[in-house]
RNA sequence: GCGCCUGUAGCGCAGCCUGGAUAGCGCGGCAGCCUUCUAUCGCAGGAAGCAAGCUGUAGGUCGGGGGUUCGAAUCCCCUCAGGCGCGCCA
């Protein structure tokens, strides 16, 4: 705990005020912590702007807490703010990329993204959860955790078989002219068309799968061709967003041990058969309804394989905690496995977690992958980073055209991944494409540009920065940075254990805000050099902690814009 | 019908879990700083606003009602509106 906040606890101690009152006042002016009084109004019978008064009057400063005033109902504890910037600066200093990350929670953490279907190339919708995945894992390492990222491909199932069936019927064994994944997803598309036309489309889907699982070797080879290139391409998509996994599974392969688990279930008199053989289990009691498992064919249904991969996971990685990043649309999905896995009466399914996030829509409206209006996760990065190159060649037409690309690229992806996760992953929101790219406003490329403006400031300095400076000579302004710079490894670990990036994306946009209202106001390089070093180094940390909270979203930093 | 989520300035959001001091931030307004071949370390006046920065300013029944509390955006109940789900789809 902090030093600081120690000190005020230890001061109050003989004044019979708990600890859980210590709070921080909303304005800064105010100092670093406060106790509100009305509690102790009762017990004392006095008016609690008497008691903050009195107890003001006894309280001792410290070395720690310079100042203890009334204010009101209130009591303000005022830190030494030299002794803090101290702390903070050398902290970060020596710490460097490592400030914030803490060692201590060291557990097995498994989360499982993006998880696609076969049948269709990766979406807008992937995008968020593959942002979401990246950055929670990596919070989660900074914690200390072990984090294991696995994928699972839904490769199985009537939806595949629907594009399968197009392909057959209307295909003409033709070879993919396109990303391979398109190429798949264009005849989902196709059946969706036919279907309209021809409705009986939609039994023989059915019976293809049947055929599937009973091994037709026509039907396999559609499939296994088709899934090579949904799969092969989804590679190439993952690789823009640096996306690697430390496991994949597929559908395909655990479906039937899902079946067994049914089974032995049913024994046990868990699950049921209805009159027509299909397998249930009731969930009235929890408000959950009855839900099949086993269709009466045979045929396995989603949830199916998912009660075994849970069980799967948890064999080979023995995990303290199981996330599931997926849309919110499943929360019921979810909360039906959770309850069959813990009416199956496995101890670890109660750490089972489904990290729920809510719709991405577009200016234009609603994505509907069944009509094709889907917007295209390999369009979509092309298109930041086309948006990104106009830009910069508005601004800087002479650079060279690599450099530029590679400038382009950073910031795009900079836009659609600060974009996209600035919002509290629960809610649904209107991804909007320039004004992600905006270098104004609450934008990947804005934070960017700022740690770019540092660069440009420490790079005519000339030197590297140095920890030994005159820290008297800062201001109220400068110790107010560096009160936002203490708190970032407090940050990272709500972040962490809310798994909310969003929560850092907001604090990165305050210093970077404070930041610039600081580079206005003051001039680093200048006459008075003992000043000059001092400032110099508080930039250069600014920027480190800039840099790694920008790491945990993903998000690459330039040396210049 | 039932369940879950959401409702905070013109628009987009944070704050709600863990109740406290004037409800924050961005965009857009308005007024400036300023910029105008480099303000990413710099700065005369006028004009313009092409601007990736900053300041000030206007703008709020925290969806509505009730309750708990010394104190409610925050907790509880009711209600209205929107989204998602309640599949032998995934």
């Amino acid at each position: 705990m902090d030093v600081f906040r120690q000190n005020v606890q230890e001061m109050l101690k003989g004044h019979g005020i708990d600890a859980a009152l210590i709070e921080v006042p909303p304005n800064p002016t105010m100092g670093d912590f406060a106790v509100p009084c009305f509690t102790l109004a009762k017990k004392h019978k006095k008016s609690p702007q008497q008691i903050a008064a009195d107890i003001a009057a006894i309280l001792k400063p410290n070395a720690y807490i310079i100042r203890v005033e009334a204010n009101g109902p209130y009591l303000n504890f005022f830190v030494n703010t030299t002794k803090r910037a101290v702390r903070v600066l050398s902290d970060i200093f020596s710490q460097k990329k490592s400030y914030g990350l803490l060692k201590a929670k060291g557990k097995k953490i498994l989360i499982e993204f993006p998880s696609p279907n076969t049948n269709k190339p990766l979406h807008l919708g992937h995008v968020r959860n593959i942002l979401l995945g990246q950055s929670i894992s990596r919070l989660l390492e900074a914690m200390g955790n072990t984090v294991t990222k696995v994928n699972l491909n839904n490769d199985r199932g009537v939806h595949i078989c629907k594009s399968m069936l197009a392909y057959k019927l209307f295909g003409n064994n033709q070879k993919p002219t396109t990303k391979t994944d398109h190429f798949v997803g264009d005849y989902y598309v196709l059946f969706n068309q036919k279907l309209a036309e021809k409705p009986e489309l939609e039994e023989e889907a059915q019976k293809m799968l049947t055929q599937w699982e009973q091994g037709d070797a026509e039907v396999v080879a559609i499939w296994k061709q088709m899934n090579q290139w949904a799969l092969g391409d989804f590679e190439q998509t993952y690789k823009k967003f640096g996306l690697k996994f430390d496991r994949e599974y597929f559908e395909s392969d655990i479906y039937t041990k899902g079946k067994e688990m049914v089974m032995a279930c049913l024994e046990k008199g868990i699950m049921y058969k209805d009159e027509t053989g299909a397998v249930f289990i009731d969930l009235t009691p929890w408000n959950l309804g009855k839900k099949c498992l086993m269709r009466a064919d045979g045929t396995s249904i989603y949830i199916t394989q998912d009660l075994y991969l849970a069980k799967l996971k948890h064999d080979e990685f023995r995990f303290d905690r199981s996330i599931y990043v997926v849309a919110s649309e499943q929360d019921h999905h979810f909360k039906v496995l959770f309850k069959v896995l813990e009416l199956m009466d496995y101890p670890w399914a109660s750490n089972l977690y489904h990290l729920s996030y809510g719709m991405v829509y577009l200016p234009e409206g609603k994505m509907k992958s069944r009509e094709g209006t889907v917007v295209d996760a390999d369009d979509l990065v092309e298109q930041m980073q086309a948006l990104a190159q106009t830009e910069l060649d508005k601004r800087y037409p002479e650079l060279a055209q690599k450099e530029k690309a590679e400038r382009a690229r950073k910031i795009g992806m900079a836009a659609l991944r600060f974009f996209i996760l600035k919002y509290d992953a629960t809610k649904d929101f209107v991804y909007h494409p320039e004004e992600s790219i905006s270098f104004e406003g609450e934008t990947g490329p804005y934070l960017q540009y700022t740690v770019a403006r540092i660069n440009s400031i420490l790079k005519k300095y000339g030197k590297a920065a140095e920890e030994m400076v005159d820290i008297s000579r800062f201001n109220a302004d400068e110790h107010f940075l560096i009160k936002r710079l203490d708190s970032f490894p407090q940050i990272i670990e709500e972040a962490a254990d809310q798994l909310k990036p969003h929560i850092l994306t907001r604090y990165l946009l305050d210093l970077g805000l404070a930041f610039n209202e600081y580079y206005h106001k003051h001039q680093v390089l200048q006459e008075d050099k003992e000043l000059e070093k001092a400032r110099v180094l508080l930039v250069a940390m600014v920027k480190q902690v800039l840099e790694n909270g920008l790491y945990f979203l993903g998000i690459d930093v330039l040396k210049e814009m």
